[in-house]
DNA sequence: CGTGAATGCGACACTATTGTGACAGCGTTT
DNA sequence: AAACGCTGTCACAATAGTGTCGCATTCACG
């Protein structure tokens, strides 16, 4: 499993089970539903890292879901496609108003979604989206599944590695232990906060290289960051 | 026998005599029907690597044979491409929607579908094309169905030769074990994940060669990859 | 300077993941 | 019918990774 969390919400069960197929495919770990509140359900259950809304849905309207994962915290940030019907010009308008962060009128080719979601993903999570990121002189690539300093391949265990991937998409940012805990292993975690120091400090030697300084950061009483050295 | 498998679906008998001339001529492995219920039993005897379908064929509509190769597990990722009348283009966004990968208007010459086949083939399975892939010192010819190492060929076994290939065709990139049992084995496997190991297993032993190094690497909790060595 | 809280660090028991040899079922060949 | 090659699973061995603990060290603040 490495591929970035999809939610559908589409009602329409001959295009959702099309687009299943299509993008569990390309890798994604996808999810449909074709109801408005089960998909408000789903989402705080399991955050997932992009939503495709149709527009015209059952139970809870499109733009209605698109206001409710705003307004939750946990999926405030989530980007969400539309999908709108052809000449609903006003709902496309409106929709991207509510919040949505790109749209696609119907009819469309599986492939252009793709696409679009490709294009998203690549915005808001480089590494979900199997782009290359760097931070300072630190490389990771994701479809290899690789660390380089400098150059130099470096040795980084699973959760280290999830670690640093998370906290390389964020550079300069500080995280608390419990976002850490939260977003690196796993919504139902129930670690202790200290275990993130034990990782940090694993994650800290096995990125360490002759000559170059530690690129994370201790935020005293607040918790990490990785900083562009 | 060395080339993709084709499956043409086209009811005009000088037309689809003409493609599979052609097509044979340049070494694919072609079957033609004139009809979409045979198709569907012919796509699912022996999965094939492309479909070129024509849209206005007996029995069956075209745009029905995509949705339903679309849905039945085997098929559903196999590339398609719609042959549709010229100023059809209701049918055009149809086809796509319904999840051809790309189309050509009629009339069109042989020789533009022969180029979209092998571009779309290229895209999908570089080794499909007939083309020789190297992996540092590994070399496989699909043409041949043989695999060499260090000019000494190898005894590779079905499996073992489709998951070399497979993983030939993106060096370096890490395939978790489910990626390998949907792309190697077949999207309708109900396989333990666990038998991917035993094959790499295998296939390690079958590329072993004295004085050359294990190319396949594996990434714990992540899966497996291969590296030019 | 003290002092308490927060963080760094090494060790350890435990768990999860992967490597390996063996085996039985199956279809094909001899 | 016997022999063979291939396949998928299993049980067990070998590793690698994980979460906690206890204690050392550092830091902010009076």
């Amino acid at each position: 499993m490495s591929g970035a969390k999809l939610l559908l919400v589409e009602d329409d069960p001959a295009l959702s089970e099309l687009l299943v197929y299509r993008f569990q495919n390309e890798g994604y770990d996808i999810r449909a539903t074709p109801d408005g509140d089960d998909a408000l359900i789903l989402a705080s259950e399991d955050t997932p890292d992009l939503v495709v809304l149709d527009w015209m849905i059952e139970g809870t309207s499109g733009i209605e879901v698109c206001r409710r994962l705003r307004r939750d915290k946990t999926t405030a940030h989530v980007p969400i496609i539309m999908l709108t019907a052809r000449e609903a010009e006003d709902d496309r308008i409106r929709g991207l108003e509510t919040g949505a962060d790109d749209y696609l009128t119907k009819p469309f080719s599986p492939r252009e979604l793709l696409a679009r979601v490709a294009a998203v993903m690549r915005r808001v999570r480089p590494a979900l989206a199997g782009e290359m990121i760097a931070v300072g002189d630190i490389a990771l690539d994701p479809a290899a599944h690789k660390v380089t300093r400098l150059g130099q391949e470096l040795q980084v265990g699973p959760t280290e590695y999830r670690l640093l991937q998370y906290l390389m998409e964020s550079p300069g940012r500080v995280f608390s232990r419990g976002q850490l805990l939260d977003n690196v292993w796993g919504t139902s975690s129930e670690i202790e906060l200290r275990t993130v120091d034990v990782h940090i400090r694993r994650l800290r030697k096995a990125i360490a290289v002759e000559g170059a300084a530690d690129p994370i950061r201790t935020v005293r009483s607040a918790g990490y960051s990785l900083e562009a050295v």
